[in-house]
DNA sequence: CGACTAAACGGACTGCGGTCCGCTTTCATT
DNA sequence: AATGAAAGCGGACCGCAGTCCGTTTAGTCG
């Protein structure tokens, strides 16, 4: 009747196996080499296993699928950036006045988001990280918006505020229509101000 | 040295075989039957062909891709769409005030995304299908904006107002965060009053 | 009406994402 | 060190989007 599994403990990740763990840092790193070389769009799941001198088997077992594998690969530069608005210097991280963090946010979600367009394509909606990236952005607006003071409806102004962010809309306007990345980014604040009302 | 071809004529549809119009003809039906009982995200190109009794590679070569195809489908009802803000009745249509008719146009939007959310999803960034049905609205916005009298770089203005009525969006905010539709569009009402200063 | 040509056709073929299942490796236990 | 079983592995296999090219057909001109 009393079964000994370990308990998990939860602080303890979920002991991998050594060759797993192997097998998904050469992956990870077949990977990345492959991105930087042709670029995202151009990656197939094979070449990937191969050069990591793995079956193909393994690559699907580890990431689940193409957009895992390019969302795990995208996770490695958020979660820095994460990081970065939690706790890094001001004004993007805390102790700056929240409209400032809020300005400096968006510049620095509009370099980053266009800096990784690719992978954030390829990586489409795959449901955990995306969601992950997702709430987190959100959250932050959230909870600048009401340091700030507005009144509203907070968590659907937060998303109304960064949907211009996102990649479809700043691919359209800097890459189709060759809008400089200042003008978005003033035109970004300008609605923030509006949004705020200032 | 003088050549006879016909001259395009500009108003001539570029003249299509008789049984070229009769295979578009048929698969279009056939596409949107099959989207009718399946869903579009389980609709192949093989049984679209098979069901329009044509060959593969003539699926191929009226609509390009799986996207141009679905893209054609929403066309259809895009097309009735635009000609309703065009010269349909009011408020969506002329004779409003135009504040009144950019609230129209936002809950007509919502509604008709949302209504045909898997076909646009489907049909993905298909370049002229999507661009042209992006730059319509944009237009459109950008257009009602000046009429209300909003100062300020109006084309990317459009673009912020848009962007939160774009299908991953509104998806995300009704279908997975299960927020009313009209909670939604009360929201998107409040960006535009704000955004117009009022 | 017959001949000619450009357009259209269709289905075999390719490449890729994703699955499946019999074999191998790791590691806890004794 | 031996052993047992769960976890991991790999590559053959499948379905689908998209291409290619030899064959057929619509429309035109003498």
């Amino acid at each position: 009747m009393s079964d000994h599994r370990p308990l998990p403990l939860l602080g303890a990740p979920q002991t991998e196996r050594r060759d797993a763990a192997r097998n998904r840092e050469a992956l990870m790193c077949a990977a990345a080499a492959l991105v930087a070389e042709h670029g995202a769009a151009a990656v197939t799941m094979d070449e990937v296993a191969a050069r990591a001198g793995v079956g193909k088997g393994t690559v699907f077992r580890r990431f689940e699928s193409r957009e895992g594998l390019m969302g795990a690969l995208l996770n490695q530069s958020e979660t820095d950036w994460q990081a970065s608005v939690i706790s890094g210097p001001p004004p993007l991280g805390p102790g700056a006045p929240p409209l400032d963090r809020l300005r400096a946010f968006g510049r620095s979600r509009i370099e980053v988001t266009l800096q990784h367009a690719e992978l954030i394509r390829e990586a489409g909606r795959v449901g955990p990280r995306s969601y992950a990236a997702y709430s987190f952005t959100a959250m932050h607006v959230r909870y600048l918006l009401a340091e700030i003071g507005v009144t509203g409806d907070l968590p659907l102004l937060a998303t109304a505020i960064l949907a211009p962010l996102e990649v479809p809309i700043l691919d359209q306007q800097v890459r189709i229509e060759e809008f400089p990345v200042d003008r978005v980014y003033e035109a970004w604040t300008d609605l923030v101000g509006r949004v705020v009302q200032r």
